[in-house]
DNA sequence: CTTGCATGTCACTGTGCGGTGACATATGCT
DNA sequence: AGCATATGTCACCGCACAGTGACATGCAAG
């Protein structure tokens, strides 16, 4: 073939297949050039090498929900809803968002126990889009409460279960691998939403 | 030294050493023998391989905390208490006691990233706890109520944002390694919880 | 004291890993 | 056409890993 570009295109999507295929624990030098049908030589010619192809990889893939993809086509609808009711929205689109991106959950998993400098760059696009949402979501909350914490929590609680959700069924007696599991979820979390910005 | 028994108990704390001091990643036969100071032939011989020996860590450990360590030592009076005061001493608690065991938040963060027998045997222990817990705290709710749902997303958001604590600071805003950090979200869990159980 | 076994040491195999140097060949420019 | 270079192939290195076989030695029972 005997073009470059196609080739790191290759690669690239040879990381993304392996990703979503057999995680990010199977990810290497050797099993990406073989997925790619290309030698592992290529790898350090054109990224310089394993951590190269990995940035380019995490610069070119949208991991994250778009903001746009939280808030819908019509923003200014959502965020003319009451605080709880828009709550529930955007935090019901999160998790259908998220669980619709093997490679973001894989992301996130990988997180937990990696530190590097991808995930550290992956971490800072995820807080700065949160931040950016999260200012979005405040307009007309009673400035008492803490939205910042509330939306740790509820985020927090979301990416735990999504990813405990992948392997196992029964957590808190709860089958996370069920759609009435997770209607159970997103009701008790939309109950609590309503409750907690009705008492303020 | 000559002596199979103590030679048993130093591989098995040797592989907690590790754990603690490196993570879970860190782990290998090589390892392990090396920090026990003993060859690692022995790992095959007294514990049949290299799983053999995990299991035999994971039995001998108590990483979850115990029902008594969360209801404190007189659980009739917690248990007498509301159900938002209740649910709220005890969530502090599980905060406390698992910050306090950095060996049960690296199995909880590999239970993300790897599925093999020993974290599904951890796993069920869990589990079991959790639902007997669980049944403890359920005493005097409206029964409308999900609590095992409720259980789940506060306990979720808990095990999150104390493993991302391990690494990040900054997570919606909130830093995750700071005092002033954890007492806004516990604060706002216990809000949550209040006005939770007041709206039933 | 000698024999048998448990305990421990050492050297080794095979595999997969990340990474590199030397070579082959297609392509595009002069 | 001929040359330089971008592109790709191949064989290889050193390393760490899990696992094994053969040997040495202390101990306890006969």
């Amino acid at each position: 073939m005997r073009d470059a570009d196609a080739t790191k295109q290759r690669l690239i999507e040879a990381v993304d297949a392996l990703i979503v295929e057999q995680g990010i624990g199977a990810l290497g030098v050797n099993a990406v050039a073989q997925q790619a049908g290309v030698d592992k030589v290529l790898i350090y010619r054109y990224f310089g090498g394993w951590s190269g192809l990995l940035q380019a990889y995490a610069e070119g893939e949208a991991f994250w929900p778009s903001t746009q993809d939280l808030l819908g086509e019509c923003p200014k609808e959502i965020l003319a809803l009451p605080p709880a009711e828009r709550w529930q929205l955007v935090l019901s689109r999160y998790v259908r968002e998220l669980s619709k991106r093997p490679r973001t959950l894989e992301i996130l998993a990988w997180e937990v126990t990696a530190r590097n400098e991808i995930t550290a760059r992956l971490e800072a696009v995820r807080e700065k889009r949160a931040l950016e949402l999260l200012s979005h979501l405040g307009d007309g909350c009673d400035p008492d409460v803490d939205l910042g914490a509330l939306a740790a929590i509820l985020s927090a609680a979301v990416h735990y279960l999504l990813l405990r959700g992948r392997e196992i069924r029964g957590y808190s007696g709860i089958d996370l691998q069920s759609e009435a599991g997770w209607q159970r979820l997103e009701q008790t979390m939309a109950r609590l939403l309503t409750a907690y910005f009705q008492s303020n």
